[in-house]
DNA sequence: GTAATGCGTGCATATGTGTGCACATATACG
DNA sequence: CGTATATGTGCACACATATGCACGCATTAC
């Protein structure tokens, strides 16, 4: 067995440390789903509602709908309030744009370092 | 059955459009997979590696890792380059992060809509 | 009070997805 | 030339997930 001890670049592996940490996979899989992204569209367009008037329209069954809104929220996507007999849900846009914006602050340094094929720009470089 | 002709707000309507359009379903597939976000990190920490190398010490079978590979590049966050009988993948950095302000710049303007259960921010506030 | 409405959950099922093995192809080595 | 290495792919299989239905619970309407 060969004994690869190649020292990693410190530099490198706290960055990657970052990303990793900051990769929520349930965030992220609360994105992949079609109908999911459909939901966060018309919770956009009419704003906070219900879970009738959001699955109105949708081929999904009610309790299907019911489903995915507490996924979104699990994930930190929406917030939920109850109102009666009806639960109002609506998109949680700071919390969302907080976690967008962090995943941006760790993957920038991370680009610096992974141009693919290209030469990579130094750190006095740039000042174009 | 009831004629709920609700006029929807324009602007939200748009802003409703845009996120839709942003939210690339492909891009946040590959990031939902913890192998894929695992190879994220082993890439970053080593940089640009072939198949071989990537698949040393995960648990996963080579061609597993070949298969994540190939779905990360379709999905705009690797890139790939034959060299001799060897395929090196590398992160796509500059495209990750222009795919991740994207997002951001679209979201921005919608999370001034969606503050669930919150006084929402008119536009002569914030100056604060 | 009873009936009706809204919501979430257990259950069964169809579809999607990750995984490993075997194999074919391409390239380097001798 | 033949052999070894590196990669990608077809296939089968295990597991996860989305879906719909029926039901129970909570709240409103009557």
């Amino acid at each position: 067995m060969r004994n690869d001890n190649i020292p990693v670049d410190p530099a490198r592996l706290a960055i990657a440390q970052d990303v990793k940490a900051v990769l929520d996979t349930d965030f992220f899989t609360a994105l992949c789903e079609p109908v999911r992204v459909e939901i966060i569209r018309r919770l956009i367009t009419v704003g906070a509602s219900d879970v009738k008037t959001i699955a109105q329209g949708m081929v999904q069954d009610r309790s299907v709908i019911s489903r995915h809104l507490a996924m979104l929220e699990r994930a930190g996507i929406t917030a939920s309030r109850k109102s009666g007999r009806r639960v109002e849900y609506d998109l949680n846009g700071p919390d969302i744009v907080a976690k967008v914006t962090d995943i941006l602050a760790v993957i920038e340094p991370m680009a610096r370092l992974c141009m693919p094929y290209a030469a990579q720009k130094s750190h006095n470089e740039g000042a174009a």
